[in-house]
RNA sequence: GCGCCCGUAGCUCAAUUGGAUAGAGCAUCUGCCUUCGGAGCAGAGGGUUGCAGGUUCAAGUCCUGCCGGGCGCGCCA
């Protein structure tokens, strides 16, 4: 077991060790200073081939070719005249065709400065492998390449891990010093959610339950935009929705304020009228209430919020705080804001109003932050926002937005940065939006109509789980297709369905194991046996099952579900293609457990990824 | 006009950040499966990665210019 600067066995990249021992050698021969951190175990070794036990994990699969590669290539570098230094390298899942679970193009990277082919590096650096239990093979190919496979024994060993570990299989402890803060939907309180929020919930509530699988502390939050322009014209449509309910219900003041608004800023969607009878049901003509539009916005935008979190609960997504514009108002932190970047000077007053020079920072002109007529625009308390966030002390803010506000980005990092702020430790990610398709023709989707189609329509139609999984199917850089006829059909040509269903046809494989009194406690299957060769069929579901822990470490890194939900799919074509050619209860004793104990851990991570992804995973269905 | 994103098989999308013969699913065609769930499996066809240059051992990926699509460009939020 070793110990790394970063805490973490062998992080992000090769160089890491290939420097360790490197160094080490380095010194040996009285050349550069050397760290030497903890005690160095052969990779390779039978000491590798055991797990630490706890909770936090210190190597994903590919870390542990990253290792194999990383002590071969550094005995090689000190050997060579003149030196050659080992920059980056990347392991990676090679293409179908050739043979080996990882590859590496390092040997093509080194071999100018080693002034030798890339085919020799290749061949030098195999033969500096050291022999051991975890790699069983290791092959120059190609132009330069290096293919590792992974041996039966560690595969095997590796699902023990998977089965002792269960839910906690993948976290790591890296992760565990991270603390993020996810800000997602905050979509304006106006009205109910859009199928263009679910893609955002979809994809922020499943990072965040990504994020904390791997141990990091997540908090999720929901940011309310209750002041300001949009609030006013929400309490105003209200009014004049009552209005039109019962003429006799507003006072003439009311009335004149709400058609002082321009008939265009009013909200049309035909839910304010929902909002106003509840309004009229609450406070009858005649009772005691407060007069004026701030009354209506309140009213209304309480009875919004509480539709928005319906919504979303109904997605199965619920944000840890929600954080109301207002407060950073009452407390003071817009003006600090201001005087924070006055201070800096940031700011500019130019035709009565108050300017941030965001050009400073690279935005494309200044900002106004405060109105001639002295009222703060949304981005002043966007600026506040970012500022208070930083200020809780999280290790990274990460914003999660529809395309259609990355012309907002800018200004923001600007912001950001003249307050002090590392901007690098701030993400904006954006989403394309999403277009329906029912019956093979586009569903219209226009805000400004009011006939935009409501997410709890399309939950209510197709279901959570298959709305949940389709919203993180793709990456998030792409336009997402959302076929509603293909969403709700129950059939294997729907990918929900299909993974779903392995999930129920692994549990029935153990219900029919315990009814043929094959299995007495269907949880432990402590200590199977491996087998003496594996069938090509389990092996590929083994080495699919140990990269479940890379898969999410991709997700984190490229803020995206959607390598899990292609790798649970992958994972239930690999589970029928051993279903089909390894009879489990049939086989001998030994095999049988051991086949069982890999259908068990196709269910654990069928059932954690789901879960990840805010999908139930049934056990018959 | 300027900025950002995108363009990959008939359709929907991948491609591990510059790597090997560009891969899946659906659809089409051909086979298989009365066994632990037939909601399954095996195989085939299908491509000048929008176009034209450039960078290098290597380009779907990077740089330039076009073509086409989406979204932005307010003292709205």
């Amino acid at each position: 077991m070793f110990v790394c600067p970063s805490g973490r066995a062998v992080s992000g990249s090769v160089a890491h060790i290939g420097l360790w021992r490197f160094g080490r050698a380095c010194d040996e021969f009285g050349g550069a200073r050397v760290l030497w951190f903890g005690t160095f175990v052969g990779i390779g070794s039978d000491r590798e081939m055991e797990h630490v036990s706890g909770v936090g994990q210190e190597e994903t699969v590919r870390d542990v070719v990253r290792g194999v590669l990383a002590e071969a290539a550094g005995r090689w570098a000190v050997e060579q005249n003149p030196p050659v230094s080992l920059g980056e390298a990347l392991v990676e899942v090679p293409p179908a065709n050739v043979p080996g679970d990882f590859a590496s193009n390092w040997p093509l990277t080194l071999a100018k400065s080693a002034r030798k082919p890339p085919r020799q590096v290749a061949q030098e650096i195999v033969a500096k492998v050291l022999p051991g239990n975890v790699i069983e093979k290791v092959e120059s190919a190609g132009p330069g390449f290096l293919n590792f496979t992974m041996s039966p024994q560690w595969l095997v060993n590796e699902l023990r891990v998977l089965l002792k570990r269960r839910a906690d299989y993948a976290r790591q402890d890296s992760f565990s010093k991270e603390r993020i803060l996810l800000e997602f939907v905050s979509a304006n309180p106006n009205g109910p959610l859009h199928v263009g929020h679910g893609r955002g919930a979809a994809l922020g509530d499943s990072l965040a339950r990504i994020f904390r699988h791997l141990g990091c502390a997540v908090t999720t939050e929901y940011y309310i935009n209750n002041v300001g322009n949009q609030m006013e014209n929400l309490g105003a449509s209200v009014m004049w929705r009552t209005d039109a309910l019962d003429p006799t219900y507003l006072s003439e003041s009311e009335k004149a304020a709400y058609t002082a608004k321009k008939v265009e800023d009013l909200y049309k969607g035909e839910y304010l009228v929902d909002v106003a009878r509840d309004i009229m049901r609450r406070f009858p003509k005649g009772t005691d209430r407060a007069e004026g539009i701030l009354f209506f916005r309140d009213e209304a935008l309480a009875l919004v919020l509480d539709g928005i979190r319906g919504d979303l609960k109904a997605f199965g997504v619920s944000h840890n705080q929600w954080y109301p514009e207002s407060r950073l108002f009452d407390e003071g932190r817009v003006d600090a804001a201001f005087a924070q970047l006055r201070a800096r000077g940031d700011l500019k007053d130019e035709d009565g109003a108050l300017w941030f020079l965001s050009t400073k920072y690279g935005d494309d002109k200044d900002r106004v932050l405060k109105r001639q007529d002295e009222r703060p625009t949304y981005f002043a308390s966007d600026v506040a926002y970012h500022h208070e966030k930083f200020g809780r002390g999280y290790t990274r803010l990460i914003d999660i937005w529809g395309t259609d506000h990355h012309g907002y980005a800018p200004r923001v990092r600007a912001a950001v940065q003249a307050l002090g702020h590392d901007p690098e430790r701030l993400t904006i990610l954006l989403y394309q939006l999403v277009s329906l398709v029912r019956a093979g023709a586009p569903v219209t989707m226009s805000t400004r109509t009011g006939e935009f189609v409501k997410l709890t329509d399309v939950v209510d139609e197709v279901g959570k789980d298959a709305a949940r999984f389709f919203f993180a199917l793709r990456s998030p850089n792409s336009h997402l297709e959302f076929d509603l006829d293909l969403a709700k059909r129950q059939a294997s040509d729907n990918p929900v369905f299909y993974v779903k269903y392995v999930h129920a046809r692994c549990h029935s494989i153990f219900r029919e194991a315990q009814k043929r009194g094959l299995l007495t406690d269907d949880v432990a299957l402590p200590d199977f046996s491996g087998p003496e060769s594996l069938d090509p069929a389990e092996r590929a579901l083994l080495i699919r099952l140990a990269s479940f822990p890379d898969v999410l470490d991709q997700c984190a890194r490229d803020l995206t579900p959607h390598h899990l939900t292609e790798h649970l799919m992958k994972l239930a074509g690999d589970f029928h293609r051993f279903y089909e050619n390894c009879p489990v209860l049939g086989a001998d004793p030994d095999r049988r457990l051991f086949r069982l104990a890999l259908v068990d851990g196709v269910r654990t991570l069928i059932h954690s990824g789901l879960s990840l992804l805010g999908v139930e995973a049934p056990e018959s269905m």
